[in-house]
DNA sequence: CGTCTTTGACCGGCGC
DNA sequence: GCGCCGGTCAAAGACG
């Protein structure tokens, strides 16, 4: 399956392993993506866990993604072909630079969830890539990120203030160093 | 004053 | 048909 990185997280960054300040960290634990048919043969296979790959913590981050994707596969989508990305960081951070604008339009307290749903969509004109962002139900130290679409124009090299909580962050992975967006997928 | 967020209302899909 | 639920809209407010 040939994954681009259309959603690198943040596109305009280098992925380091430095160390940085506890209230600028967070962990890359899980990301998917769905293209046509690509949902269903995971559910059928039961699905394979890649943050083998990225982190040494895949136990709950597996539980994680699991539960989110067995909500994904809930939700009846307008367009089979859409392109679909789901991204769980560990991080006591809900909104994060990924390198787009985008403007809130939504928030819903989902059922049996203590933690509200925030909806966005991208700023750009013409743009119709959503996404949705929200703790996990279970264990609420993870933020679970689902784009859909696929940007029509090139990330804007912009700098979010992330509600000024913090002036900018870098994204750091757990391990390796070596990741790349790119080549990563399940499969 | 322009832009962004908040939040209640509304809508459509789905199960019963 | 009805109620529940998640997703979206849009008016009003907040903020720089």
């Amino acid at each position: 399956m040939d994954t681009n990185f259309h959603q690198n997280p943040n596109p305009n960054q280098e992925i380091t392993n430095q160390q940085f300040d506890d209230s600028l960290h967070f962990e890359v634990s899980d990301y998917y993506t769905f293209e046509d048919g690509f949902e269903e043969d995971i559910f059928s296979k039961n699905m394979v866990i890649p943050a083998e790959n990225i982190v040494n913590e895949t136990s709950n981050s597996s539980r994680v993604a699991n539960n989110m994707l067995h909500r994904t596969r809930e939700k009846k989508y307008k367009s089979q072909s859409e392109f679909r990305f789901v991204f769980i960081t560990k991080s006591n951070m809900e909104i994060m630079d990924d390198g787009f604008k985008w403007r809130k339009y939504g928030k819903k307290v989902i059922k049996n969830s203590p933690n509200p749903r925030n909806y966005f969509k991208c700023s750009n004109d013409g743009c119709n890539v959503k996404k949705r962002v929200e703790r996990d139900r279970e264990d609420p130290r993870y933020v679970i990120t689902t784009y859909e679409g696929v940007h029509n124009h090139e990330s804007p090299n912009y700098v979010v203030n992330c509600n000024n909580q913090m002036p900018t962050h870098e994204w750091t992975l757990h391990q390796p160093s070596s990741l790349s967006f790119s080549s990563a997928s399940v499969l």
